[in-house]
DNA sequence: CCCATATAATTAGGCCCCATAGCATTTAAC
DNA sequence: GTTAAATGCTATGGGGCCTAATTATATGGG
């Protein structure tokens, strides 16, 4: 996680500048503003959840269940499925999921059809745990947003999408691998 | 890490809406955008880095030292110091420091005055790694942030600034420990 | 001067997340 | 029917971070 308690001011990017050509300090201020605020939000975010009983990464699993049997009423996901929609290696999915199954919250079931699969549901806990944190976690997250007008909301939104896609189409995209 | 490779629409919500009264659909939804833009980037970041043979918690470690260097001519920093500056315990920055002596990229002095304390200070391999960084790293940032004009960098600035006001004042701060 | 307390750095041990590599089973393609 | 691909799993390992305990040093009141 990057960190940096004092961000470097304009005065110390000046004795680098004419030394290094590709240097242009507005980006780069901007580039470790947006690591630091992205970093803060993901440890609070992080440290809320955990203060919930769950990690990070188990949060996402529930989360796509949750949407997966809303959206297709209750058919369920693959590990597979999973591990491709969060964005991490199938054998990683398994250990998430081998924990929430430890803890009651997912259910795993074969699949008729098709024996090499699994298909994998939220048990009734697994829903309960989530309804349980969401009103106060959405609560913390509007109050996160409050000061923004909804102007300033578009804003933000187009922004970042504005970087996402430069991102993705730039030599600094995150690793193919993991994420594919 | 945060991720979901489709974040969730507003359709998701809707049947969520009725349910819990603290949901403010725009606020979820830009909190997600916000933290899968930040994730992308941290991933970039630390792949990046990871290629040029330093991880994260090595990078700013250096970087703190060379600022501090730069700007007081030299003098150095103490583990204590280093580990609030990079928001970790005096134990992390120890790991990383035996790191990066073993590599030689940094050294570890003693304290005149106070035998308690360690002088920490780029060995110069530690300085030439850095400058071997630069120049593609700050061209990749400046590339990332280039369809981004003037007003837009300073909107963006303004922004996240204001986020990153309305999080250390509210429920959903940073853990005050590690980070303090 | 001495002891209690505080501070600095480190070590030891552990947790969580995640990856790669290899494996068995099942399915699909020719 | 044989080969290739997909699925889920295990084993192994590493990175980063933590807490608690340890060692050395410093400081201040009695």
């Amino acid at each position: 996680m990057f960190y940096m308690k004092e961000l470097p001011s304009e005065e110390d990017f000046r004795p680098l500048v004419p030394e290094y050509s590709s240097l242009d300090t507005s980006s780069v201020m901007l580039f470790y503003l947006f690591l630091q605020v992205g970093s803060d939000m993901l440890t609070a975010f992080e440290t809320y959840l955990a203060n919930h009983g769950v990690s990070q990464g188990r949060f996402i699993v529930l989360l796509l269940l949750l949407r997966s049997q809303m959206r297709n009423n209750g058919s369920g996901l693959s590990p597979s499925e999973l591990a491709g929609q969060a964005g991490v290696t199938r054998a990683t999915m398994t250990g998430l999921m081998k924990g929430l199954q430890r803890d009651g919250l997912i259910e795993r079931l074969s699949h008729d059809g098709d024996r090499r699969k699994v298909i994998v549901r939220l048990t009734p806990k697994g829903k309960e745990s989530l309804h349980a944190i969401f009103p106060d976690y959405y609560s913390r997250i509007a109050d996160l947003m409050n000061d923004l007008e909804d102007d300033e909301r578009e804003g933000l939104s187009r922004l970042l999408h504005k970087v996402k896609d430069k991102m993705y189409s730039s030599k600094l995209a995150p690793a193919a691998g993991a994420r594919g």
